[in-house]
DNA sequence: AGGGGGTTTCCTGATT
DNA sequence: AAATCAGGAAACCCCC
């Protein structure tokens, strides 16, 4: 049992050390650890020997400063979050951007979203609370970590986290965990002891055990962000081999709770070409899985074919799937319209006209 | 309970 | 030889 949660310990460890050097830190044996507990952690889908922090999404700038898209990605988490019913929502009000957002009354806030109101507004105070704080140092750091199998092993991991001054939070649905650290920080990891922030949630990656040796060395990360609120730091750390692991959650699973109301279908859950095609949208996550060979006619390349195959697999918890049954579900598109072929290119697909949401222009598609 | 959509699984054969 | 493509058939899961 122990065995698995030493690892992803030592990874939090880690980090924490990093991010927190005051804060003790139980140093893991990896010989504690079998081969089979560490399959059990994939986590990860980065090709580079790094491990990565970054901000996602909304949690990267200040609430008033959102896009219209951000405040629905976060009020997706929150619908998420709380397992609110998005049908109840009513989308066309979510329509806004963060300082619209920002300035809703709590009163407001329960007339558009219901009983989810109160939960959003004491979130976004929160996160602008915790923004404005950081000046004098008093923040909040989440720190999310995606894991993979049942949520049992989850269970097994928080109990090796105990810490009073990090609080866990698991989340089932979207395999993560994620720890809050409320107390005040004066370590070297904010370069800025200048007051640099980087409240919000951040994502953890490791790296691909395609890429990787063993006895490889890593780096943990912290990136600077354009906002120039996250900071920098590295420390390396050994790792052994590892299977790559569960994707980061990508925002267009919160907009689909959103869309359920629109979609039947979407309350299933993202459908494939969709997962691809939000894989295509995010360079960020996208880690060299799948690239554009020609962006404006939809035509695109999968380079690491089962990776994707992998991260579809746990999308649907299925750890059996492999790029042969992927492939053969992106054929049944061919009949639907949804991808056309491309003849005599091997991993090479192509949007098709019912096929939506990918194209440059396309409403919420900057680039 | 039954039907439909969207895969998933397995398979054979062809192509690269 | 291995990976990929193509598509038939059946099973599966979920929703309506």
């Amino acid at each position: 049992m122990a065995a698995g949660n030493c690892e992803i310990s030592s990874i939090i460890s880690t980090y924490f050390t990093t991010l927190y050097p005051t804060l003790p830190v139980q140093p893991v044996s990896d010989s504690m650890m079998s081969s089979q507990d560490r399959d059990k952690f994939l986590a990860f889908s980065e090709p580079t020997n790094e491990l990565t922090v970054q901000p996602s999404g909304w949690s990267s700038d200040f609430p008033h400063m959102w896009s219209q898209e951000q405040v629905m990605d976060w009020i997706g988490c929150i619908v998420e979050k709380y397992k609110w019913d998005a049908s109840t929502i009513d989308t066309a009000q979510c329509e806004m951007n963060g300082q619209q957002l920002c300035q809703l009354s709590k009163q407001d806030m329960n007339s558009i979203f219901g009983g989810l109101g109160d939960k959003l507004y004491d979130h976004l105070c929160h996160l602008r609370d915790c923004k404005d704080s950081c000046d004098v140092g008093d923040r909040e750091y989440q720190l999310k970590f995606h894991l993979t199998d049942t949520p049992s092993d989850w269970d097994l991991i928080c109990d090796l986290i105990k810490n009073d001054e990090i609080k866990e939070e698991i989340d089932y649905d979207d395999f993560s965990i994620t720890m809050t650290k409320h107390k005040y920080y004066s370590g070297p990891i904010s370069p800025a002891s200048s007051g640099s922030c980087s409240s919000g949630l951040e994502t953890f990656s490791l790296p691909d055990r395609d890429t990787l040796g063993s006895d490889h060395e890593m780096e943990v990360k912290s990136h600077t962000s354009s906002d120039g609120f996250s900071s920098y730091n590295k420390t390396d750390v050994n790792m052994n081999k590892r299977r790559r692991g569960r994707p980061r959650k990508l925002n267009s699973d919160n907009r689909d709770l959103l869309d359920a109301k629109r979609n039947k279908h979407s309350a299933r859950g993202t459908h494939l070409w969709e997962f691809i095609r939000d894989i295509l949208l995010h360079p960020d996550i996208n880690q060299g899985l799948l690239k554009w060979e020609d962006r404006s006619e939809g035509v695109f390349k999968f380079l690491r074919s089962e990776a994707v195959a992998q991260l579809w697999g746990q999308k649907k918890k299925n750890s059996t799937m492999t790029y042969e049954k992927l492939s053969r579900a992106m054929r049944y598109y061919y009949k639907r319209e949804i991808l056309e072929r491309v003849d005599g290119r091997r991993l090479v697909y192509k949007f098709g006209k019912n096929a939506s949401g990918w194209r440059l222009g396309d409403k919420g598609i900057e680039s």
